[in-house]
DNA sequence: AATGAATGAGTGTTCATTCAT
DNA sequence: TATGAATGAACACTCATTCAT
């Protein structure tokens, strides 16, 4: 009857949905994330929330509606946070760093989340299942158009996009899913520079090499995202070779 | 007061302990695995077991107790299967490329178990989530030394092994926690291949891919687990030319 | 404190109270008939009727009150719609046949209502039950005034007056309680005449039947119900044998 | 997939989901009497029944469960309760009214629970709905072979036995229903002797009469029920005048 | 006068755990 | 040692009622 992806709610002002779901989320995710889905309860959902069990269930038509959602944030955040951070860049070795850059700032800015992600999704109805795995291909797609455009201009030898792909999503994951081991040997800037080695270099062209070497200080440097876009002098003067 | 790696058992033959634990921990291992650790309850782990819930009280504290050492069932399976691929093997490649297979083989027959710990492990309580992490570090380390003999054997170049090991391991890992991904793609012979062509090879020195395609067809070879020791007259039979 | 009968409202204007609570007992009526009154929500009946769930809590003090008012509804809809029937009608075997016409007709068009009635006086608080017993009260004296009259005036024999009227009371009521028997058997007049056989023949004298059978077509003819007062002239010309 | 008359427990020793329904039910029988079904709570029926609620629930699937066999409690006592009055007594007036007798009586015996069915049939699954109305439908149907024996046999004239028949039912249901009314000018024998002048008696051939004057010390004596069958000598004995 | 978002006490139901047999 | 009936605390969810606007 109703999509998966949809979620009811008993109020019907849109803004007041955005906003009272948001902050509900807010307050699931730390939860979920600190003590796991089955272990949450509604009640401690409210509390941290600042509302009533009563509202949840305004704005939610379960339990199950909470985890989509809050799943959703994650997966969401991730596919909106990359495109930002490529625009005005021209060049594909620089393009597929930063992507990948962008990706391990959000996992590490929803480290808790992330693995709440490899925790929960299977405690979510299948059908919906399918649409948080949906997200995940739609992201890694962007970090496969990067690695084509690398070998299409001959940045990069030629691979197995698709595995590669997946190797460098690991790779950002395991940034909150081994962040227990990881954490003593490294910070995230370590983390990644050891990844550009170990995951992009390899792979590169003596031309895709150079390019790498052009782009480092600006890759490496974890700032605060790009809310705006850059404004288009400022990486043209950059992107030069 | 007790470890956190003790598990009590109001039993007393030790025997009888171990074969009623297996035989619970088979039971829960499949539901947990399908169903996840709080959806599943106690009476169905009994009634998949063929035994009674007072019964598995007996041999288990809590269910805490069942999850612990149904993960533990897992790492150490990890941990255990990888030896004995290596033995009798001398050449350094060839030893991490089986030790690869072994894992990777490991985790396709423990799929959904894998896929269970990474849902569970923080289910468990905190002490003993760090013996599991362990069990992981020390399955970790097999697969260290072998890139650490690849290294000063001038097999491979300088790398930092402790982040190839983990991206190693999380090749692995993926097999089971991106299968909904990977099964349209590959089987697991060409997973394999394709996770030594990006993760191994760009790494070998020329001797080190000389000695790659010199086992290739050994290493290849997706057979039966070596239940015993390979014989030494016939692995050097092979590994000569 | 307040009487039991008395429903409070804040509203002052006795017009818009009227109007209002028209309107909202009709919406309710229609559910709790069909779903019943403790799985009828204040906000299917808001919904239904049209308004806000604070309005019904302007014009009511209590869920208890919209109960009470709705079946106050049904009971003093018998009572008042019976007399019309007996307008103009001198003979005392007609008069009751006419009540029981009029009954019957009341119960078929409130018939819902009417096993609301049954299932749902117990619910209400107690003090305000009895005021619903006594509308029934009320309603089976106006059957026992033409059962009297009948006696009296040697239409019938000697019955036990009190017993005979509370079995037409039943038989009226009945054809709402066991619809789903009769409706295989009888249409409303089928089961009026059936009923008239064994409920009302049997105790009359040979007058009585006389006067029987003279009105019968008059009695048996289930047109619409009488809004005004029938003329006496043209009831008077019927009546003639 | 499971018949809606099914029951389920987890439970399995035939003999104890007898006895722990017995003893639930009849706490359930009393609270639902007392305060209606959705005001009585799980925790109210175990408190009264001296068990703990998850007792309850090993021997009922849900809260409609228990109403169901509430009320199937009730429609079974009447089916069963009439057969061995009629045990041992060939004329037909006095068998019909022995089973009027015995109707009455069980609808004394069971006065609450009776008006419990009239509020609550209707709060059941509708599958379970019609079982309930079966068992009436039966009952029914002993009354009915009661009053063709008679009109077959020449002690009755010819009715619409149908018709009769419920209005017998409603009659002995009116005992429960009604007794509000009833309390304050009858006894069960009273009401049940007036019943017989006005629903028995005018239908009589003067055969039937003769039949009903001459068994009418047995019938009105209200004793106890009979447990076992009647002694065949004892009421020939009675019989014969 | 009218709205509908917000509340939270109360409900049916589950399930890890116990313990008499 | 093995059983499974019994327990009751805890949870998701509902809904009559309130109240700021």
């Amino acid at each position: 009857m109703t999509s998966p992806g949809h979620v009811d709610s008993l109020v019907t002002d849109a803004k007041l949905i955005e906003e009272r779901r948001a902050q509900v989320i807010r307050a699931a995710v730390k939860l979920f994330s600190e003590k796991g889905y089955y272990t949450t309860t509604i009640q401690q959902i409210a509390r941290e929330a600042g509302v009533s069990v009563g509202l949840i269930y305004q704005y939610f038509g379960d339990k199950d509606d909470i985890l989509y959602l809050s799943l959703k944030l994650v997966t969401e955040t991730y596919e909106r946070v990359i495109p930002p951070y490529l625009q005005g860049i021209p060049n594909p070795v620089e393009r597929l760093c930063m992507a990948l850059r962008a990706y391990c700032k959000a996992v590490d800015e929803l480290r808790e989340a992330t693995v709440l992600a490899y925790r929960s999704t299977k405690s979510l109805r299948v059908d919906r299942r399918v649409l948080i795995k949906a997200d995940e291909t739609r992201t890694n797609r962007l970090l496969e158009d990067c690695v084509r455009a690398c070998i299409v201009e001959g940045y990069m030898h030629e691979v197995d996009k698709y595995l590669l792909v997946y190797q460098y999503v690991m790779f950002c994951h395991s940034w909150a899913l081994k962040h227990w081991a990881f954490r003593r040997k490294f910070d995230l800037a370590g983390y990644f520079a050891g990844g550009l080695r170990i995951l992009v270099e390899p792979f590169l062209t003596p031309k895709g090499r150079r390019a790498l070497s052009a782009s480092l200080a600006r890759i490496a440097n974890f700032g605060p995202a790009p809310k705006a876009a850059r404004k288009p002098g400022a990486h043209r003067r950059n992107a030069k070779p």
